[in-house]
DNA sequence: GCTCTGATTGTTAGCGCTATCAGCTGGGGC
DNA sequence: GCCCCAGCTGATAGCGCTAACAATCAGAGC
């Protein structure tokens, strides 16, 4: 258990390049080229380089390569609170990308969610000499801390609103608020009552937007928003408030773990879902359908969001600018919190 | 390969050390002092390199640094499915520990979770040099995967079992099974059944020991215990089965997730929680407390676990072997699915 | 037979930084 | 007045790798 105290560890340093050219008896170039270009060299060559590659163990040294190539093989991403179920999954999604083309991903996660602290994180990664930056931050500071970056270093971003500097691969937010809405109403509601994220959030507003114009244009009546800060317990808060009011029958909320708040607070008021309220919630975690009721949400691909974004970087870095998608749909997914309205 | 026509990047090179010495009326060598060991630098000689520094925006190339030193400064963690609020949580605690020690975090999630795999994630951070890694991977081919270990770097895991060549940071699974266990008991139930994760992890193993040492110390019947694989589903397919039997009366279940599929199967049932049956989880997930009814959970500190992690691993590095703490105990959380038995 | 070509391999020269040791200065001790 | 030492700064030599060009050789073409 106790670790041996003399760490006898310079028996045999690692062995570089010249000792693999010695054993091979090529030249170091040729074991280089047989690394990195293996059909500029022999196949015969190769083989006996690669033999003595295996028997030595010999592990390229990524500093030195980068000294010369300019390249790290790095990725940077400055994402915010990679707890959370969106984030984390994006991050996920972004490494596993990375990772099928030779990159590697380096983290930079914010504590706290404003202009300065984008930055640091983007010069905290850029010290390390990442290739690129991929910036996970839906918030409106990000946007801020965007337009401020530093140029020379490809840079994409996520969920990151528009008139930004840089390109943004992002989730049709408003586009899910309209699904989850017309749902609704066409469950013959007369309306529908939001309960949004918080304001300075990107992806909160535009859930807002996409539930607005929706009763706008079937001119509804448009109930006053209230905002939670994403948590269970801002969705209980605020929940409590509209069970009180017997004229809610619909409520979209932004996300799902609000919803289970809410869920809570209509449930100690008495009132049912779906019968007496209709609730939809917004990201569909994979406990969604294990809520009582099981929650009708709006499903967000944050797989394909990650790839889209590793994508674009990629191709910034390469310069082969070519447009990919940039948008990805949400799905509505109706399950057993929402029905018919009562009476 | 690359077939660049006009790299016109060239507008101004970065600036490089001999920049600044250049710049500041220095030499190189007196730069690189007054960046890495300012005491050694005359405080005026000092403050016209910072200045030379900053009028130029120069960033010392890390991979020059490293090629000298040997040292990175980037640590490694290997990490299952950073989407799981445990693991996305001790993630984010190295992280911040990390940083706060001028670290960076490379991260390789593991698509699957086997031997291969973790060997993998290790070669693939070693292959960029890192200083030392972070293994979490609470499963049983982590130890042998860490058992396999090329050694020469320091490494640390979380949650990885016993006998395992590497030092160990762990959560007491089997004290806060043992805790919730005895909660359940204390409060009049005969005995206690338990739905456990996958038995090839060690977490679930640990619970199901904790569960079973208190059962059989108190001489109460005990159960069979089944698997699920920490879903909610899965919670909710075993608790279907529970929920059939009347004698159930309590029931501890591995995990957050897993528990809420369980609430679902009973009250599908009909069986009241925590009236005709009581629950307890474990993790105390954020969203616990507005499950219906609010989840008595065994909370996991994971933000402990990685601080602690970090510092191991930093002891490590450095050559300061001094004993830490390794071990963290869970916390039982009482809140409403859990009460006196029935009758 | 001789030049020319392409395939293969080798040589040289750094990439940007720091370890190491050498050099220079000024003040204290005798 | 001279030596010694501490405090500061500089010159040199790589760290391990690859870009760029040079060298070599076999075979093709005439």
């Amino acid at each position: 258990m106790t670790p041996s105290s003399d760490e006898g560890r310079a028996r045999t340093r690692p062995a570089v390049l010249d000792d693999v050219a010695e054993l091979a008896g090529v030249s170091a170039m040729t074991v280089s080229r047989a690394l990195n270009a293996p059909d500029r060299v022999r196949p015969e060559t190769r083989a006996r380089v690669m033999a003595a590659v295996n028997k030595l163990g010999y592990r390229p040294n990524p500093a030195a390569r980068q000294l010369v190539t300019g390249r790290s093989g790095v990725l940077g991403v400055v994402s915010f609170d990679t707890t959370l179920y969106g984030p984390a999954s994006t991050l996920y999604a972004i490494e596993q990308a990375a990772r099928q083309n030779d990159y590697v991903v380096n983290i930079a996660s914010l504590g706290a969610l404003n202009r300065r602290s984008i930055g640091e994180g983007v010069e905290r990664l850029r010290a390390q000499s990442v290739d690129g930056i991929v910036i996970v931050a839906p918030h409106e500071s990000a946007a801020d801390g965007l337009r401020h970056l530093s140029p020379g270093l490809p840079v994409v971003a996520v969920d990151a609103g528009e008139d930004i500097p840089v390109p943004v691969v992002m989730v049709d937010q408003r586009g899910g608020a309209v699904r989850a809405t017309r749902h609704l109403l066409s469950l013959g509601h007369e309306t529908v009552w939001h309960l949004s994220g918080p304001p300075n959030w990107i992806d909160a507003r535009g859930r807002v937007e996409g539930w607005r114009s929706v009763l706008e244009a079937e001119g509804r009546p448009v109930p006053e928003a209230a905002a939670g800060d994403w948590s269970a317990y801002s969705g209980y808060r605020l929940g409590k408030r509209l069970a009180g009011d017997p004229s809610v029958t619909a409520v979209f909320v932004a996300n799902d773990q609000m919803t289970l708040g809410v869920l809570r607070a209509l449930r100690e008021a008495g009132r049912r879902v779906p019968e007496d309220v209709s609730v939809v919630g917004f990201d569909d975690v994979p406990e969604a359908a294990y809520f009582w009721p099981p929650l009708t949400t709006v499903r967000q691909n944050f797989g394909e969001v990650g790839r889209h974004a590793f994508r674009l970087l990629l191709d910034r870095i390469q310069g082969t600018e070519q447009e990919g998608p940039r948008i990805v749909e949400p799905e509505l997914v109706v399950r057993e919190s929402s029905g018919p309205a009562p009476h």
